[in-house]
DNA sequence: GCCCTGCTCTACAACGTTGTAGGATCGCCG
DNA sequence: CGGCGATCCTACAACGTTGTAGAGCAGGGC
């Protein structure tokens, strides 16, 4: 049986409160009394339960994070930025799947596992608009992604658009004119595929390019072997495009592979841009080009941002993107080998 | 401010003690009753405050999922996993990465986030030969992986020794004599670069091939990186394989990249093994021969064990490593491409 | 010399749930 | 028709912690 305050208490003949007191750092203390707290607690290797005091204060210290699933490389590694991200701020983590399945994203935001958590970064992908309402939940909430954005809650997302612009500028700059887009969900008006759409045109636009149907290439979910898919279609239809930007790094991986199938040289003849600087990229043969949208900053912000309001923080719901970047690897520019230690 | 059983009850016109009962199934209650209740818990809205129910019964409904990074593909695929067993069992997951580091897996093994969860599925990478003893904690805590196997406890791990020698003896199959091994730890005697090497080898010796050392390739951490890397230093050193054994994906990943890089033809001339079955081997070109060592079935076998533990299951620790296969890709046999369908 | 303030500590209640013990009612048996 | 077991429900205490209120005491200012 665990120890508990009653016995720390008793060996180290003060009250239960005090023992409360020197745990959680209260300062009025006689030096001696806490000495003799401290020792009877390393005596019996107390441990404060988590629970009760969970119970007493309403506060957990634990947060939610709701991802499509962990297989996707994306989502791995922002649940690894999460989760250290929480560490330093105290906080543990519960990560739940939803497979983008929109019933699981209902019921993640009202099951009763909320009552575990003191909040929840929610990153949906079933769910938009006119589902704002849904998020109007009593408990803190942080949205990621590109699904919804007029909910009345905090919301840290990615320059989506700019990002695909100046993405696709890169392309331009380097001479290429007739560049593919992956992962294309014709209809959609929200969502990264519509946004990185909108950016992939308008740096077409500004270039005086003009945009051809049949370099776009669609893809529902961006898996490697949708991507690998979609590119295959725009092959088949017949465009010969001498660039691609896929909009995820998993597309492009899966885009790159169909073309070296094919026999197409990375990037003499076709030259590749993803999107999300997953780990895969810097390895991959040849090393991938891609948008760095800042996933460490997105996972700092959203935890600093949910904490605040865990702890009373009171406001305007915050919008936050953070700055992109693009890595520029060997499927852009020949012998431009990303190293492993770049950033 | 959420609805108690207090509230419930009052509606309803009964005592707590029977919302709960209502609400834990308890068979014993008039029809009447149990729809009073049901329809004043519907019209507060009412959900059980877990954390209550948690402390007065001892036990939370977590359990805890150590591992030392979710951007390793392998342990995000684990923990993906572990949570869907989990969830069909009713039990939430709470993850911790040690990332690797000695400190943070013993401080895992002690801290007092365990009194926030019924038991630990832990899986060390520093920890090993003479740690038995750190394993001993008065929790239900299921080990995984090869870094120790005398522990007081359950253990699910792979069968590494036999899959490691089938996949060298499949390579012996196809003719292939000189077969390098990659992501060897010299020195080593547990863990799972020990136990591959030893199948290897002992697949070399029953077919009446000489090992060569200068075919075995070092890498301490098993990323692509340092596959690439230990590939380099067996071809610098003058090696010619017609064939490697990595002893994980992602050294088999990087690895063939190396290959690639030289202008070597896999699988033509040098075929390639893995080791773990990751999503990526599906889409690298070629796909991965790769040993499939039951990742699924550990996690269930994980989940299980520990959760009958929770339970009160007594009795000896339990060993358990389920069947292996192995997945045939065209990094061994020309043509023969994994589909992301077949199992 | 007395009051006030600040320090140190304690007792008690409360967080929301469930286990235990037992009371009330009913049907059925002898 | 008395007794007994099954059924249905309730009251109370308890899980281990922290917030609140306040007691006791020392030191300083007047």
């Amino acid at each position: 049986m665990a120890a508990t305050m009653q016995d720390v208490a008793r060996r180290a003949g003060v009250s239960v409160k005090t023992v409360s007191n020197v745990v959680n750092g209260y300062p009025h203390i006689r030096p001696a009394t806490r000495d003799r707290v401290l020792t009877a607690i390393a005596e019996l290797d107390y441990q404060i339960n988590l629970t009760a005091r969970n119970l007493r204060t309403g506060r957990t210290g634990i947060i939610g994070l709701a991802v499509p699933e962990l297989s996707l490389p994306y989502f791995a590694e922002l649940a690894d930025s999460v989760i250290e991200a929480a560490e330093s701020e105290g906080l543990t983590v519960i990560i739940e799947q939803h497979g983008g399945r929109r019933e699981r994203e209902v019921e993640i935001l009202t099951g009763s596992r909320r009552h575990l958590t003191d909040g929840l970064i929610y990153s949906p992908l079933a769910l938009g608009p006119g589902d704002e309402r849904l998020l109007d939940v009593p408990y803190p909430l942080v949205l990621l992604g590109e699904r919804i954005f007029h909910g009345p809650v905090d919301h840290v997302t990615m320059r989506n658009t700019d990002a695909a612009r100046a993405a696709t500028e890169y392309l331009l700059g380097l001479g290429r004119r007739r560049i593919a887009a992956v992962g294309v969900h014709p209809g959609e008006e929200v969502g990264s595929a519509a946004l990185r759409l909108d950016g992939y045109r308008a740096a077409l636009d500004a270039a005086g390019v003009r945009p051809d149907p049949a370099l776009e290439g669609e893809a529902g979910l961006w898996h490697r072997r949708t991507g690998a898919e979609a590119m295959a279609e725009v092959l088949d239809r017949g465009a010969r495009p001498d660039a691609v930007f896929a909009f995820n790094d998993a597309l492009a991986l899966g885009a790159m592979h169909e073309l070296q199938v094919r026999g197409l040289r990375v990037p003499e003849d076709v030259a590749v841009v993803g999107f999300d600087a997953i780990d895969e990229g810097r390895y991959s043969n040849p090393t991938l080009t891609t948008v760095d949208p800042g996933r460490e900053e997105i996972a700092r912000t959203a935890v600093r941002l949910l904490h605040g309001r865990t702890r009373g923080a009171a406001g305007e719901p915050q919008r936050v993107a953070p700055p992109f970047g693009i890595l520029v690897g060997g499927s852009t520019e020949p012998g431009r080998e990303r190293s492993a230690s770049e950033p």
